[in-house]
RNA sequence: CGGGGCGUAGCGCAGCCUGGUAGCGCACCUGCCUUGGGCGCAGGGGGUCGUAGGUUCAAAUCCUAUCGCCCCGACCA
C-alpha cells in the first residue's frame, strides 16, 4: 500500500523563480522533478512512475513489431568518422577523453551503432526486414537549453532503426511505425497531430512528425482549418495567391528609374505606388557544406521571391544540397551585383547551369567569378513587369519579367508559409501554431548502410546495401506535453495509462478512526482490483490534502469524509472537478467500469 | 556565440544605491489547538550572502575576475 505519510513526495507552494512554461512550474512544484543542471533533471518518484508507464506503453507497442535491444552510451570516435557525423554533429555532441587519450563521444543518437551491428552480423536479403530499437537515454550538448524538460541536455528517447532490402519493404517498416506510434500517443491520451516534415539536408525521402500543439512549443506548424493537410514550417506550402501584373510602359524592355533613399521592399513599393506583391525580393547569401578535407567550403547564391514573401532557409538548404547558409558580407555583394544591399537584382547576373546543383563544387570554377546560384520562388514564375533592383544604388527595373530579362538555376518552392494563406490541398485557410514534437519517423536510405560498409547478399547473389530508417519518441516529452495540455492554476492532470497513479484517496481526517480504516479499506479493495492507488494518510488538515491532491497529475480523487457514516464516499474527476456520491462497497465496481476505458 | 537579468536559509524574496548586529513569508522542529480547500497560538533550529582576489579599521553591500542559472536572439539530421 502506498501511504503518502511515508512517502516522498515534495510538494511546494510556490514555482521556482526560474521556471517559465506551465510543464515545467508543475513538475517541479508537484515533487515530479528537481533540477541538478543547465538542461538536467532529477526525476522523483511521482516522475519516475510516470515516465515508466510511458515506457512500459511505448514498449508494448514496439514489440509488435520489433526488438528490444540495449546499446552503450559511450561511443568511440572512429564509428562516427564513418559516417562523417564525428565533424557534421560539433558542439552539439558531448566529447570526452579517456585515460588514453582516445576520444569517445555520448550518444546523440544510434544510427551508427546500430548499423555497425547490422553491417557485422547481417549477410542474407533472408535475413531482413529487421526492426530493432532501444529506449536509452541521449546526451546532446544544446546552446541554449530551456523550458524545463522541453529543450534538455539529457533525455530519455525510443530510437528504432529498420532495415530492407528495397524502398517497398523500407515503406512497411515506415508504415508499421506510424501505426505504432499513433497507437503509443493514442494510449497515452495525447492529442496530438502528425505533420509532413523535412527530411533533412542528410538525404532521406520520406519524414512525418507526431506534434502536441502547445504555445510553450518551439516547432511552427501549419495545418489547414478544413482538410487534414498538416506540415512543419520548414517543408510546408501553399497555393500562390493570383497577382494581376503590371502593364509594362514604354517600349516594355527594363526601365531604369531613380528611388534614391529606397533601399527596402516596402519603401519602393510606396514610392511606385504598387503593392510589394510587385517586387522581387533578393535575398543573397553564402551557402555552406563541409568539405572532404573537413574545411567548410561555400559558393554563392541569390534567392528571388515575391516581395511579401520571406525565404525559408531550411527549403533552400535542402534544395542547395548545402548544410548552412550565411547572409553575403558587403564585399561579396559587391563581387557578385556591382551593386549595394537594398539595390540587387537579377538583371546581368552570371548565372551557374542547374547541373551544378548536384555537382556541388564549389572549387570548380566554370570560367566567370561571378557566376552564382540564382534561385526564383514558383510563386515568381509566369509573372511579368515587375520591380526589382538594378545592382546599382538608388536605382530599380521596372518592366522585368523573369525568364526573359534573366534567367535562373531553378525555380522552386522556397519561401515560408504565412497564416492565412490557401491549403494546396483543398483551398482552406492555413492556420500556423507552436508544438512540441513528440516523435518523428524518417526515411534515412542508404546514408548509413553505404558508407559505413553494410552489405547483404539479394536474391541473385548480389551484394546490395540495405535501405534504412530511423524513429524516434521523445519519452519525457510524452509527459511534459500531457501537462501541458492538461493543467490549470492548482496543477496538471494526467491520463490514467500515464499518471504516476490512478487514484488518490484522501482520509479527511486522520484523527477519525473511522475514515481513517475505511480510507485503508478502500485502497486495498482497489489495490486488489487492479488500480493504482496511492493513500493520503498524511496528518495534514483537508485542504493541505486536496490542493495537493489537485496539483500531482492524479486523475481521480476519493473523499473519505463525514459521509463515512453513510457508508458514502466522493469520488472526484480531477479534469472536470465533478464530484459523485458513491457507496462504499460499489467502489471498487465503480471503478473497474470507469477506469478500464479511460486507460 | 550576441543581448539582458539573477545568484542572500529547502522555496519565494527584502537588504546592496548611501559599507558597520543578516531579515521577512512559506516550509521545518517542539508543545497546545484544529480537522472539507495550503487553520490558529507559543517557543525553536537553520545562511562561509555562488567562488576567488582587491579596496577599507570594517564588505552581502564598492572594484576586478570567475563559475552557475534564467530569458530573448542565433542554433536545434
Amino acid at each position: 500500500m502506498h501511504r503518502w505519510s511515508e512517502l516522498f513526495i515534495p510538494t511546494l507552494r510556490e514555482a521556482p523563480a526560474d521556471a517559465e512554461v506551465a510543464s515545467h512550474k508543475l513538475l517541479v512544484r508537484s515533487g515530479y522533478i528537481r533540477q541538478l543542471g543547465a538542461g538536467i533533471y532529477s526525476f522523483l518518484f511521482l516522475g519516475n512512475r510516470a515516465t515508466q508507464k510511458i515506457m512500459g506503453i511505448v514498449r508494448q507497442e514496439m514489440d509488435k513489431i520489433g526488438q528490444e535491444f540495449h546499446l552503450p552510451t559511450l561511443h568511440p570516435r572512429e564509428l562516427w568518422e564513418e559516417s562523417g557525423r564525428w565533424s557534421v554533429m560539433g558542439d552539439n555532441m558531448f566529447r570526452l577523453k579517456d585515460r588514453k587519450g582516445a576520444d569517445l563521444c555520448l550518444g546523440m543518437t544510434h544510427e551508427e551503432v546500430m548499423t555497425s551491428i547490422a553491417r557485422k552480423e547481417l549477410r542474407s536479403y533472408k535475413q531482413l526486414p529487421q526492426i530493432w530499437y532501444q529506449i536509452q537515454t541521449k546526451f546532446r550538448d544544446e546552446p541554449r537549453p530551456k523550458s524545463g524538460l522541453l529543450r534538455v541536455r539529457q533525455f530519455i528517447m525510443k530510437d528504432s532503426y529498420s532495415f530492407d532490402m528495397d524502398a517497398a519493404g523500407l515503406d512497411v517498416s515506415y508504415l508499421k511505425h506510424y501505426d505504432a506510434y499513433c497507437r503509443i500517443f493514442d494510449r497515452c491520451g495525447l492529442k496530438y497531430m502528425v505533420v509532413e516534415a523535412h527530411s533533412g539536408a542528410m538525404g532521406g525521402s520520406q519524414s512525418h512528425e507526431f506534434v502536441v500543439r502547445t504555445p510553450a512549443g518551439e516547432d511552427l506548424i501549419v495545418s489547414c482549418e478544413k482538410c487534414n493537410y498538416a506540415a512543419n514550417m520548414e517543408k510546408a506550402t501553399s497555393k500562390v495567391d493570383p497577382v494581376e501584373d503590371l502593364k509594362p510602359e514604354g517600349d516594355g524592355k527594363p526601365l531604369l528609374i531613380h528611388t534614391p533613399g529606397k533601399g527596402a521592399i516596402a519603401d519602393v513599393a510606396e514610392f511606385l505606388k504598387v503593392s510589394p506583391k510587385q517586387d522581387i525580393k533578393a535575398v543573397a547569401y553564402m551557402a555552406q557544406k563541409p568539405g572532404a578535407d573537413g574545411k567548410t567550403q561555400e559558393q554563392p547564391v541569390v534567392a528571388f521571391l515575391r516581395g511579401d514573401h520571406t525565404v525559408n532557409e531550411m527549403k533552400l538548404l535542402t534544395l542547395l544540397k548545402a548544410s548552412d547558409l550565411r547572409t553575403m558580407q558587403a564585399e561579396e555583394l559587391e563581387k557578385y551585383f556591382q551593386g549595394p544591399g537594398g539595390y540587387i537584382g537579377p538583371v546581368g547576373l552570371v548565372v551557374k547551369p542547374k547541373e551544378s546543383l548536384v555537382e556541388w563544387d564549389p572549387t570548380k570554377q566554370d570560367g566567370d567569378p561571378r557566376s552564382m546560384h540564382v534561385v526564383l520562388d514558383e510563386a515568381l514564375a509566369g509573372r511579368a513587369n515587375m520591380i526589382c533592383g538594378a545592382n546599382k544604388l538608388d536605382y530599380h527595373f521596372k518592366n522585368v519579367t523573369p525568364g526573359r530579362d534573366f534567367q535562373y538555376t531553378v525555380a522552386a518552392d522556397i519561401r515560408s508559409v504565412n497564416a492565412g494563406e490557401d491549403c494546396p490541398n483543398c483551398g482552406a485557410s492555413l492556420r500556423i501554431d507552436t508544438a512540441v514534437e513528440i516523435g518523428h519517423i524518417f526515411k534515412l536510405g542508404y546514408k548509413y548502410s553505404e558508407s559505413m560498409g553494410a552489405r547483404v547478399l539479394d536474391r541473385n547473389g548480389k551484394e546490395v546495401a540495405p535501405i534504412m530508417g530511423s524513429y524516434g519518441i521523445g519519452i519525457e516529452r510524452i509527459l511534459t506535453a500531457a501537462v501541458e495540455q492538461s493543467n490549470d492554476e492548482n496543477g496538471f492532470w494526467l491520463p490514467p495509462s500515464i499518471a504516476p497513479f490512478e487514484v488518490v484517496v484522501v482520509a479527511t481526517n486522520t484523527g477519525d478512526d473511522k475514515i481513517r480504516t475505511t480510507a485503508e479499506e478502500i485502497t486495498r479493495s482497489l489495490e486488489t482490483a487492479g488500480v493504482e492507488v496511492l493513500l493520503d494518510d498524511r496528518d495534514e488538515r483537508p485542504g493541505v490534502k486536496f490542493k495537493d491532491a489537485d496539483l500531482v497529475g492524479i486523475p481521480f480523487r476519493i473523499n473519505v469524509g463525514k459521509k463515512v457514516t453513510d457508508d458514502t464516499v466522493e469520488v472526484v474527476q480531477r479534469s472536470t472537478r465533478q464530484s459523485t456520491d458513491v457507496k462504499i462497497p460499489a467502489i471498487r465496481e465503480y471503478f473497474q467500469g470507469l477506469l478500464p476505458s479511460a486507460r
